[in-house]
RNA sequence: GCGCCCGUAGCUCAGCAGGAUAGAGCGAGCGCCUCCUAAGCGCUAGGUCGGAGGUUCGAAUCCUCCCGGGCGCACCA
């Protein structure tokens, strides 16, 4: 897949620099709309009119005649103030006649962390769309050229795990016939809630779960969080989400990297106890240099009591992410899905180059907005505005259910399990419907109902509330997983075909079979090429949704070439078309099969080769 | 109250480093399987881009104010 707008833009600016003006450093250059005469334009003769001081349309035209030839360029047109360009059907699909290809690398390495639930209870609709999210993003970097390490963070210190373990030995009951272990934890979690909430019980149980947090923190009770953290990953295995690396919170406090950037941090003039005020005895933060307009910028880093906050403890994890801190060990987790190794800390482990990354995003919803404000504030506050600068928060709102925010108490939440199963056994059933004599039900049922959920949580925008509705998640129709997936099938099904009749689509183009192209190649050629700025865009921003919007686009255009009738004739058949004008169809429909499967995959969403 | 985010077709959403008559899907209506998978395609209907000002040759897109909704403002995270 070769740019094509790159010379355009270049034979641009030295049209621009012949009539004597400095280009600009962005020319801009879009596709034309429907209707319009060409295949791209530009609206730069808007932008000149003013130094030139002369009308648009007529500088349209002194460009026009300004222009050097340009590769493929049949004609160029001035539309008004517009310029636009008809190029050649053969150039258009021989530029897009190759499969896209990964960026070059770049320099540096992107730490993503994602996921990181606690262990204590099963994964529900609200992490999914952190899941679905991250993972997307760190395969999007990847692709883009940057070194990614996928983070996922362990609080097995927290509250909530000590409850559900508290919880498992004061009910003393075992997992239900084929219970998963996370289920079987929420639901004793649960019961001690409700239990919780009887007049005088708190303050009964509470010395238990104080002991069982103690023993977290020393680390005594590691086996137990496995086995739910254990029942969690499969269900992200499940859905296609893999890892780097597992952090321990109880690691990062015996390694006593917790008091080492504490330690940074009094060094500097905003971090301090105060003697006297509400705040007397702790120590805080002075965030008011670095995040303007908070009525109390105060922020408790250490309580009175000499127990540190989860903020402290996120910053630490920061310092250390970034490079600033050292001492964690790590060893083998196994082996993941795909075959990708998952490493952990662990006491006993070994020092490995984890973080030491020079950009952080952290997938975490909105409602964190301030502490992780706070951690960029508290790399500045080091004084390294350069590290910073190169935290990204990707802040996503939260998940509803059917028009109500999730809520574990009143029973109002969805398993990211019970949806797997449901989305499965529906396109289980769709398939018998569709296609009887399927080679592989199982696997492509398995395929479309992981696919339906994954692109459901990521064709958002993430800073837009999503509700979450059964009927439109597991919908198979338009804008949706399945229909990606089908066009990618159907591509997949005529190049089966060929070769059964003996065409190999990645044979070379024969002489003269590009010139064969007409109006319908072009304007599939044109969809094809759009995939490297639509995977660009979503790694600069970063978000998985504009890479969605353009698959969708391409899907499109696909599934309209597939249909196209002159007549009521098929007008673009592929197996049936004559020799040259048939190699070169079926070039395109290779690399539209394999853009759709290289932009899927980009989403975590299985590309099947039959539905 | 202060701060951040969101208001685009009946519903769910793209588009927002300013550019061509504002695009999809669902839903509604009509059509296309003697043709490579109809989980598809085509056509029709449907929009004061929350409102008002402003900047600009040009604003859904940038600025200001207002209205509506969400979220955050604990020695929680």
């Amino acid at each position: 897949m070769q740019d094509v707008k790159a010379p355009l833009r270049h034979a641009l600016k030295t049209a621009l620099q012949a009539l004597g003006v400095e280009p600009p450093t962005a020319v801009p250059v879009e596709p034309a709309p429907k209707g319009k005469p060409g295949d791209y334009g530009t609206p730069l003769p808007f932008q000149l009119a003013r130094i030139l001081k002369k009308p648009p349309p007529q500088i349209a035209k002194e460009l026009a005649s300004a222009l050097p030839p340009i590769p493929g360029v049949r004609e160029v047109i001035p539309v008004g103030g517009f310029l636009n360009f008809a190029y050649d059907p053969a150039y258009l699909v021989e530029a897009a006649s190759a499969p896209p290809a990964p960026f070059p690398r770049r320099p540096g390495k992107v730490v993503v962390e994602h996921t990181s639930v606690n262990p204590n209870k099963e994964l529900h609709i609200g992490h999914l769309r952190n899941v679905a999210l991250g993972d997307a993003v760190a395969r999007i970097l990847a692709y883009a050229g940057f070194e990614v390490e996928v983070e996922n963070y362990i609080d097995d210190t927290g509250r909530q795990a000590a409850e559900s373990l508290f919880a498992i030995d004061r009910y003393g009951e075992a997992p239900g016939e084929g219970e998963k272990y996370d289920h079987y934890a929420g639901r004793l979690y649960v019961r001690l809630h409700q239990e919780l909430g009887q007049e005088g019980k708190k303050a009964a149980l509470e010395p238990g779960i104080r002991a069982v947090l103690k023993r977290l923190e020393a680390g005594e009770l590691r086996n137990e969080i496995e086995k739910i953290l254990r029942a969690q990953l499969a269900t992200m295995w499940r859905l296609g989400a893999e890892y780097d690396v597992l952090l321990w919170e109880s690691d990062i406090v015996r390694e006593g990297l917790l008091n080492k950037a504490l330690r940074l941090l009094k060094a500097t003039p905003y971090v301090f106890e105060p003697e006297e005020g509400k705040y007397r005895g702790a120590l805080v933060f002075d965030t008011s240099r670095f995040i303007p307009g908070l009525e109390d910028p105060y922020l408790v880093l250490v309580r009175s009591d000499g127990t540190a906050t989860y903020t402290a403890k996120d910053i630490a994890l920061q310092f250390w992410k970034m490079g600033l801190l050292s001492g964690l060990k790590f060893r083998p987790y196994g082996t993941q899905p795909s075959g990708r190794p998952l490493f952990t800390s662990h006491p006993e482990g070994e020092p490995m180059p984890f973080g030491r990354a020079t950009a952080t995003i952290n997938v975490i919803d909105v409602r964190q907005s301030y502490p992780q404000q706070v951690l960029k504030a508290a790399l500045s506050a080091l004084g390294r505005e350069d590290l910073a600068a190169h935290h990204v928060h990707l802040a996503y709102e939260t998940v509803l259910l059917e028009g109500r925010p999730l809520s574990g108490r009143k029973g109002h939440v969805v398993s990211v399990d019970e949806l797997i199963q449901e989305a499965v056994a529906r396109a289980r059933s769709v398939i018998a419907e569709k296609n009887p004599d399927h080679p592989d039900p199982e696997l492509a049922a398995e395929q479309v109902g992981i696919g339906a959920i994954r692109f459901a949580m990521v064709k958002t925008e993430p800073r837009r509330q999503i509700d979450f509705r059964w009927d439109q998640a597991l919908s198979f129709e338009g804008d949706a997983g399945p229909y990606l997936q089908y066009a990618h099938a159907r591509a997949a099904s005529i190049l089966r075909k060929a070769r059964e009749k003996g065409l190999d689509p990645a044979a070379p183009l024969p002489e003269g079979a590009a010139a064969k192209a007409t109006a319908y190649e072009a304007a599939l050629a044109k969809a094809l090429l759009g995939f490297p700025e639509a995977v660009e865009k979503s790694a600069a921003e970063p978000t998985p949704h504009l890479l969605a919007a353009h698959l969708l686009d391409l899907a499109a255009a696909w599934n309209a070439y597939y249909n196209a009738k002159e007549n009521g004739q098929p007008a673009t058949p592929v197996l049936t078309a004559p020799e040259g004008l048939r190699e070169l169809r079926l070039r395109l429909v290779s690399v539209v099969k394999e853009t759709l499967r290289q932009g899927l995959a980009l989403l975590g969403v299985p590309a099947p080769e039959v539905m």
